[in-house]
DNA sequence: CATGAATGAGCTTTCATTCAT
DNA sequence: AATGAATGAAAGCTCATTCAT
């Protein structure tokens, strides 16, 4: 599609709002079309059909995610760091669009199994990223040697991903960045954190 | 409703066999009844509607849950041995039954909102369950005294719960139960465990 | 389907005149239901779709028509004569239901490749008749022993569609069955008929 | 509208192109005008709307049609020999384009009853030279005087047009045009032919 | 208690046509 | 003259729920 053009994000950013105020399944191509100012026929000059605007919706999101925290863990030195800049970055780019958290923590779960089955496949790229944490932190001999990758990884998204639901679901009472370095705290030492050897 | 009458719990497992087997959205009040051998007015005689065979089926599930797993660690001493029965248990019990795992992990997810605030309710006693174990594993001195009772209890079910999908979405391919052990050392580990004073 | 409740013929005949008076793609499905009175959803209780509907519609009418006939050329000696029943019967069912006569010879014609095919399909059990009259004027000497069975069935049905479209077109201005005689005399003319041998 | 400009006929021919290959309802205007190799726009400069686009195919080829056949049978002597130039003819013309043999005999008649009626008023012309020829046999004493003309021009062209449909529906797997002799002998049977009184 | 035939609201997608460039 | 992005109306089908028997 083309995804260069203006009206492609204004689209999905007009998803995002639609599901977020509406829920999943009373967010009819109508509604987002009326809310991104276009006709309805238009949304299917830029999507194939209404799913793909949820998955480019999630492709998009997640690219610019993972770009992100990229970026902001590319300088520091330690596993440790790197997953506290994870999860810092994780909770403060939810915590700072609300409407996103909504779909992504609640709405887009309603999606049928092959949505869902694509969208997973586009997390892949998240959950590698903390796989070479993790694995960073066992060869650097900040986690323990034993350590199971793929639970480690369960274990680190599980908690964040728990814990950014309820603070959707609890109506975003709570400080969510705040919770960044207690919730590090208990992820490395679920990983058997130690100083590394100087 | 008339919860001791047999048609009662023929009802709801028709509703775990139905939507495990067609898809929450495939699971039609039709389907259920022809699954349980009743006609689809009947289905009404027992259930205010749709949404609420979903809730009792959760409620009746996971009460069933909550008991089994009381059961197991009222004999347990310390807070990590009671922490271990749970997540073999959790993990037992699921793996033991394909279809309510399928549900659980999976088709009920994509129902509403509304539907989800519920079960979240119903869940709530499990929840309570872990924060008990969590404060008394801190009374004990097995945890670490400044630990967050809502974000330990959060990486423990977060982490579970991500394990059990996994399993469930990989068609159930390996050992669920063998991984309660691993797991539960890195909870422990998150929780700042150390051996309790003699 | 369930071919012998009421309603499967209450639905088909709503179609004829709901076809007839609208034409065939402004007879929607609620049109159709509407002049049945039934719910749109009834419908689906006895017919697959809307082409299954139309598919229905031309299998009763053209069943009744080939019984119909059949029964009246039972008691004919000659082919001629047969053939001159088919004639008269063809016109005048035709010219007693003109709603179905405008749905057979201009509406139902409008409809896709796919169920055009499936309605020659159901068009074949009158072909075959016409078949079986032609081969019988062969063997009893009347038609010319030369004659192509494949052509002369064309020239007999193509002769009688025609007539029977260009009455329909003309808003059936003229009296149909006064055409049976002379129509009846160009086919057998067409067939070399020579009286049979006493 | 501007038929002397080339673009004119180009647009007709992609449009026999386009139905032939895609089906009357799945040759869009958009598909129609990417075949003739202009834009969508551009088809609204020289046909009124997508009927007219149709109408002016049908107009276009059965003029070249008449044109043809005139032409040819100006040089005969006898009705009977003028009806076998038109059949062969037409036989001929379509057999050699199977394109338009399709649009004609399968495709357009699909459109609705305001579309046909206009195609009809143009085929009038065609018409219309049957019944000379049937008027110069009856009048040169080849065909029997009691010939009613409308009937036998039904019989003549529903003849011809249920065979030419017949060779469209089975992929042309016949020689077309050596069917003109035995039709045609069919025909002038039908019609009383007797041999002229030199 | 139990049945199951009947209901009818609700939504995605297509495509002929327009019009600013 | 030519373009092609944008428009928006229109319809077949599903399925939770009811209610007469």
């Amino acid at each position: 599609m083309k995804k260069n053009k203006p009206k492609y994000m204004q689209i999905i950013d007009a998803a995002v709002v639609a599901i977020a105020e509406n829920g999943y399944h009373q967010a009819q191509v109508s509604k987002i079309a009326r809310q991104a100012g276009v006709a309805d026929g238009t949304i299917y000059l830029y999507f194939k059909n209404k799913e793909d605007i949820l998955i480019s919706l999630f492709q998009e999101k997640m690219g610019y995610f993972v770009e992100n925290i990229e970026e902001k863990i590319a300088g520091k030195e330690t596993a440790a760091e790197k997953l506290l800049m994870l999860v810092e970055t994780h909770l403060t780019l939810l915590s700072e669009d609300r409407h996103l958290a909504i779909v992504t923590q609640l709405e887009l779960r309603q999606s049928n199994k092959d949505l869902r089955l694509k969208i997973n496949e586009v997390l892949k790229g998240y959950l590698t990223m903390i796989d070479r944490i993790i694995l960073e932190g066992i060869e650097k001999n900040e986690f323990i040697s034993t350590l199971d990758i793929r639970l480690a990884r369960q274990m680190i998204f599980g908690t964040i991903d728990e814990t950014v639901t309820s603070w959707v679901m609890n109506e975003q009472k709570f400080d969510l960045p705040a919770l960044a370095k207690p919730i590090h705290q208990l992820l490395i030492n679920g990983c058997g954190y130690r100083q590394p050897v100087m």
